[in-house]
DNA sequence: TCATCCACTTGCCATAGGACAAGAAATTAC
DNA sequence: GTAATTTCTTGTCCTATGGCAAGTGGATGA
């Protein structure tokens, strides 16, 4: 257990005992593919530490197309955080695309430990910061790269995606139609 | 000054004489138009209130063109998160578009309330789950809305926006050339 | 007062990607 | 093992937006 969610929570100014006491906060929950973590209209209540599978995050637009706003892969945090944090409903669901191993810690025990370990406070910021950082890389990736730019730069970025995800996902998270992502990847085979 | 910050540090744990102490560790800063509130390169040491005025941040893609990722008006705060936070050099410019009133606080002192006073380190975590709520709906807004739809959102959540900012840097914020937006423009006054 | 520079508009044509529909291929269900 | 469902590919045609270039009007500056 440590040693997977040491990644997700390294920081310079967690102690290695601290790094301890927030893992054991943890409890391990499987999903089987196809269960949802979190669905939209729920209030979250913990967030998960994805060990092992890939979880996809979507939402439905106005005309009833299912988005998909991101990835979540091993060592990453599969977590709405307005829902959390804001205690309101979630606007997004979130979902396994296969069999997962995870780690969840719920809101009670976050906020103990996030008042009591300032290492981890730290850390929080940090990995919030980090969140925004990529999501703004991600919006200006959707301004100034054609679809096929995007869609290599989540191959080389993500590669576990594409192995796991149906394109039609993939698609939408690259905000093209299916139609255009098999066309592109058959460009791209092309190429090679 | 009170009255002013007061729009942005709201949060219900926060103490009126918490604001207050939180609100006597800004400076007042004034900015002319075409200023700049940090370049690119720089690290940032401190953020900016924004009491009267609008600020503009921008990167240059690959091809050099300029990219409007975000503007910042009244009672919002322009920050570089990842470069204030992990003390990196930025990546964007942060330029007022106006001429500028702001209220500034160092890192410094920051970290000195954030860590003293809870209601502060709540009201950080909310306002940085707000700004990823925000960036997610633009995503999502990038994918599903035609370029006019999302000027017209633009339009209906921002309209300072688009009376003091010169049209191409709305049109890169909203991913499309200032041709383009001429032209919808002029649609949307036909449609009138 | 004239020259220069922006900000914006407009025209013409090019192109990336969308809409829809028809298969193939793979997966799942019974 | 066969039917049903989902996933992916491909064809045809269409539309939104881009690229480039010319032109207008207002602002700034010597």
């Amino acid at each position: 257990m440590m040693q997977t969610l040491q990644v997700i929570y390294q920081h310079p100014l967690l102690t290695e005992s601290e790094l301890e006491t927030i893992c054991q906060a943890h409890v391990p929950v499987v999903f089987s593919k196809g269960d949802y973590l979190l669905k939209k209209g729920q209030v979250a209540n913990s967030y998960f530490c994805v060990i092992e599978g890939l979880v996809r995050s979507y939402v439905y637009d106005f005309n009833g197309n299912d988005i998909t706003t991101g990835f979540i892969g091993k060592n990453e945090i599969a977590i709405d955080v307005v829902s959390l944090f804001h205690q309101i409903p979630s606007v997004e669901h979130f979902q396994a695309l296969t069999d997962c191993k995870c780690y969840a810690i719920n809101l009670d025990n976050f906020q103990v430990l996030y008042h009591s370990i300032k290492g981890f406070n730290e850390w929080g910021r940090a990995w919030m910061s980090e969140c925004l950082f990529q999501l703004k890389q991600r919006t200006i990736s959707m301004i100034t790269d054609s679809a096929s730019e995007r869609y290599k730069r989540l191959q080389y970025q993500h590669p576990q995606i594409l192995q796991e995800a149906p394109l039609k996902f993939i698609a939408s998270y690259l905000g093209i139609t299916d139609t255009s992502l098999s066309r592109i990847r058959k460009e791209l085979v092309k190429e090679v």
